[in-house]
DNA sequence: ACAAAAGTGTTGGCTCTACACCCATGC
DNA sequence: GCATGGGTGTAGAGCCAACACTTTTGT
């Protein structure tokens, strides 16, 4: 039973191991940071974690307990690095944490930090032999449970490995510090934690009035930021289902760059105002209309191509070599958050002439377009092409009543040719049954009248969150 | 015949139609915009296009003569409203053109403005007939062409109506500014288009080195444009499938706000740093590893909450009504582009320890977060599955090689419960034809050896657009 | 009567689901 | 042997493309 002497712990015990620490942390105290600073030496790394026992029903929350001991880990790792808080260790059961602990890190020696107080406990863990083959136990003596050498021997019979700890510091008991908490009995940065969220009241002397939750403050440390200028772009679209074609809307440049190009209506975001908002507002100020559709499309910093469409870098460079850009390193920035609207078809004549400087072009004969806005258009296109196939943006912009055929008209322009039957398209829509007849009937043009349908949002709204396919 | 009278026009076209006037606009002249200024009165809209006639070969691109009238229609805007631009309606036919009018003004009443010299060909032109049915004609004179009554009066027996218009103004001919084509004879704002992009180059006499397309400048002009500090904010995932647990990455704020909370790992982008760029650095600072998939998420102004997630404004209010929040007036803004990354599991446990604050949490268990992170994680959960389920995401995260069941863990993780059973899920991913075999054997645990198998990027890229399914 | 458009029905082929069953290994 | 996990096969249900067919209108 020599490995039960203190002073072998040091030559014993190899600095490539991996050292478990577990604890309720309710709340964690500076015996815990102590012993922590203690095993830092002796061990590769220290991982610690805050245990999920549900039975315990007086317990703090996980929450709170995770962000006390993350405060406690951050305070040290400045001088022990190899500290770290591993939250997804946090399981019920021990041998869950050791298990997880395994996966995270394979091929390692792991030794579990325990106190000798939950030795008695301990032949009744769960699956505990299982438990001892994939750890050895440091333990660390408590006062009021000295080591019962008996009860060892027949932990040990059992598969156990046990060291003890040649720790000696304060004790570790939370229930203490939690029953006779005063704030200068926890760590300052804990005592800041508890008095802010009004943790462990029964007890603590918290003052009376103090803030539960902070105020989500508008400042921001300075570093070697970068200011910009934000604008938006919008890609317009609108469906003309009778001549087969999909206008997108272009706007004229007035001024350099680009002077005299078509490009995509777009404005600087103003002071207040939100990215939708300004959105809004370009649309507003070039049509008349009181319903669309639109959705944010994608981001794009000024540097260089970016590609939306990019799939992956797997196996690519280690993501270290991504360079910086060189290009425009000066000033203020540009950064350019595109929309992505749909309006309906009538609206497109309600342009609002005066200086609006719009226009409707066809999309497959657009003219060359400043900046990257060709790309910008293309992704656009390509989302209305998937967005039209699964979700029932159509109905947002087609008039309130409408024909099966029109519906039919609509998709094929903007799907293209190869496109289903239109007795098939009508017999799948149909069943999704989120089209009311109305019973009016309608005549179009020569051949038997149509009926004419409604969208039933509130039929659509259990299937909100189904994957549903409309081709 | 008292309609071919000249002023007899101002009293018998009322001000309610609209004036149709296209024109090959090869280039647009003065005439051109003497004819628009003279028309805008009489009538309550004046639409202009460059036709598009595809049987002129020797004829400047439309895109060029689009935006050339385009600029000639700007100059005149401000002054008449009332003029439009409108690609939308370039046809090879004219009659395509007014169909188009049609439909985009119905129950309009429209007058279709031609030169005098076109008259001899009138009777030729594609369904003449059907065009007399749908517009007024509105003839001016053009010098070399005198009005021939009897030509009149047989098209009118075969349906059409004529007017004479009594504009006396200089000629239209575009061919002779092309041909003789000294800049002076240009309009300012045509010529300087014309030199910039090298047209007309067999008469002109363009400056000889002139720039041909201008520098991309990056000035833009000031207004009550806000200024903006950026950050991204990285929603990162890595699977657990031996635990069946999804895990994300969260650090612990240093300051204030929300000092001491968690939130998703962020930075602000510096300069001369894209956003792309700001994303890997935050990564590889908390984390070392090789391979990852990265696409960009949503961005997010600090104004109120946005819901990603909203479906439509279809049937709201008029976007007029929608209002700027009131919050955060004061000074510099700050915008959150979220990214979304994917990482293997195994990498999970590199974490660089020193000061990185990073922990990983199973996503159902996380602490609550800073600022609106929490409806960021949503989000980017949901983009997660989404992923999956149509894209090979999973194969940037897995190990180069590995057996099916492995991947099929991953997907149960990810997507939950309500999965497909193994087998199925295994004929389908198989039926991709996008896994290669490998012939090697692997034993995980009791039971018959798996195969173990790699993805096929070359198998996979002719399927890159197809939409696929993964489930 | 005929053409055109709306709407219904049928049929053969395909896919998906659920489950049974065989195979190869550890113990 | 038996348990465990890998891997194959199959019957039934449901879905879908293609196309024929009926109904109701305009001309």
């Amino acid at each position: 039973m020599h490995a039960l002497e203190p002073q072998s712990l040091d030559r014993d015990i190899p600095p490539t191991g991996l050292a478990l620490f577990g604890m309720s942390a309710d709340p964690p105290t500076q015996a815990h940071q102590e012993i922590m600073q203690w095993l830092a030496p002796q061990f590769q790394r220290v991982i610690v974690w805050a245990a999920d026992n549900p039975f315990k029903t007086e317990q703090t929350s996980l929450h709170h307990r995770q962000a006390m001991l993350g405060l406690l880990v951050g305070e040290l790792q400045s001088t022990y690095g190899q500290i770290q808080h591993q939250p997804a260790l946090s399981y019920p059961y021990t041998l869950h944490s050791v298990q997880a602990a395994h996966r995270y890190w394979p091929q390692s020696q792991f030794t579990l930090v325990v106190g000798s107080d939950i030795l008695p406990k301990l032949g009744q863990w769960h699956q505990v032999e299982l438990l001892f083959q994939l750890v050895d136990f440091l333990v660390l003596a408590r006062p009021g449970a000295p080591l019962d050498t008996s009860l060892i021997n027949s932990l040990t019979v059992r598969g156990g490995r046990f060291q003890l700890g040649a720790f000696t510091g304060p004790d570790i008991s939370s229930t203490v510090s939690r029953q006779a908490a005063q704030p200068e009995n926890l760590l300052p940065v804990i005592a800041q934690y508890v008095s802010q969220h009004g943790l462990y009241q029964a007890s603590l002397t918290a003052p009376a009035n103090a803030p539960r939750t902070q105020p989500p403050a508008t400042h921001f440390p300075t570093s070697d930021k970068a200011e910009f200028t934000v604008g938006v772009d919008n890609v317009v679209f609108a469906v003309d289902s009778q001549a087969n074609r999909l206008l997108v809307l272009l706007s004229q440049r007035q001024q350099a760059p680009y002077q005299g190009w078509y490009g995509l209506p777009g404005t600087l975001v103003r002071a207040g105002e939100g990215l939708e908002a300004a959105a809004y507002r370009v649309l507003a100020e070039k049509l008349a209309l009181r319903t669309l559709y639109l959705e944010q499309l994608y981001t794009f910093d000024g540097l260089g191509k970016r590609q939306p469409f990019a799939r992956s870098q797997a196996e690519g460079e280690p993501i270290n070599a991504v360079k910086t850009p060189e290009s425009v390193r000066s000033g203020i920035r540009y950064l350019s958050v595109s929309y992505f609207a749909l309006i309906p078809y009538g609206a497109a004549a309600l342009m609002v002439s005066a200086e609006a400087g719009g226009a409707w072009f066809p999309v497959h004969e657009v003219p060359p377009l400043a900046f990257d806005h060709a790309d910008i258009l293309a992704y656009g296109h390509r989302r209305l092409k998937n967005k039209l196939e699964y979700s029932p943006v159509a109905f947002d912009v087609l008039p309130p009543k409408f024909t099966l055929n029109e519906v039919y008209q609509f998709y094929s322009t903007v799907l293209g040719e190869n496109f289903a039957d239109y007795s098939n398209f009508r017999s799948r829509l149909l069943k999704l049954g989120i089209l009311q007849d109305t019973g009016e009937k309608v005549i179009r043009a020569a051949g038997r009248p149509a009926s004419l349908y409604r969208f039933d949002p509130i039929a659509f709204a259990p299937l909100q969150e189904t994957p549903l396919v409309f081709v």
